[in-house]
DNA sequence: CGTAGAATTCTACGCCTGGTAGAAGTCTGA
DNA sequence: TCAGACTTCTACCAGGCGTAGAATTCTACG
């Protein structure tokens, strides 16, 4: 019983890669395999794990790695703010009536969000002619 | 080579899940197996294959089926829109900084997007003091 | 320049999920 | 009661992901 699975949650990600990618979102500088594995130390992996996993990471296009410099230095290649919005088009692209959808969205919405959105949508009335 | 996987599509369900889904959710007075084997006709699926995913979609949580009636009619625990809600709110989740998620998330919207979001939050201002 | 030790890549395995369906069991109308 | 329709059981295979040992490549240092 080494994976408890979870699954439920929604996201291209699996467990650990997700991991991965919530500990390299928090570092805009990057970091090397090595540093990955102790902000991960409560997993206890082994280097070669993380290696793997980046390396999927980097097939999937999630990652970008500077191979120049020795440790190689591991990179977001967009942010988790971006990753999460465009989540949330291509699921909202999923059903035909977007309105609908919309709608039920804003229901489940806290009020902050509610108030953020009203802010948002405020200004930029987007430009017509 | 039968089952070309895509999987870069957001949601918990399968290809051939999400197709019965959505097949049984413009019916919302359910169907049967063999009705829903027609209405995804183009792939010429087995029965038993129908009540498989059928089987597994229940246990899921997606549909519950009728047992009470010889050919069982399965119906969708909730309607698609809710669905997508649903998994919008789950994704919006994914990231800490919600303001900056749905600050992007308008970004890539259309603009009816934008009408209708602002007409749904115009109304039913969240009761301030 | 050779080489040990660090870093990276290759290869692999087991589990789980999802697509797919044959075989076996259960119903029910005639 | 029994054939035929319907449902459930069981199973196989492929791909994804967690996990890591083995092999290979670098590079700093003597």
């Amino acid at each position: 019983m080494v994976g408890t699975k979870d699954k439920d949650t929604v996201g291209t990600l699996g467990e650990l890669e997700r991991s991965v990618m919530d500990a390299i979102w928090v570092h805009d500088d990057g970091l090397s395999a090595a540093e990955l594995r102790d902000a991960l130390a409560d997993r206890d992996l082994a280097l070669t794990t993380i290696h793997t996993v980046l390396t999927r990471l980097e097939k999937k296009g999630f990652v970008t790695r500077d191979r120049s410099i020795r440790p190689h230095r591991y990179l977001a290649v967009s942010t988790r703010e971006d990753h999460v919005a465009e989540l949330m088009t291509e699921v909202l692209s999923q059903a035909p009536d977007r309105q609908a959808v919309l709608a039920r969205f804003l229901g489940t919405v806290t009020e902050a969000d509610e108030k953020t959105l009203r802010n948002l949508l405020g200004r930029n009335h987007t430009s017509r002619s």
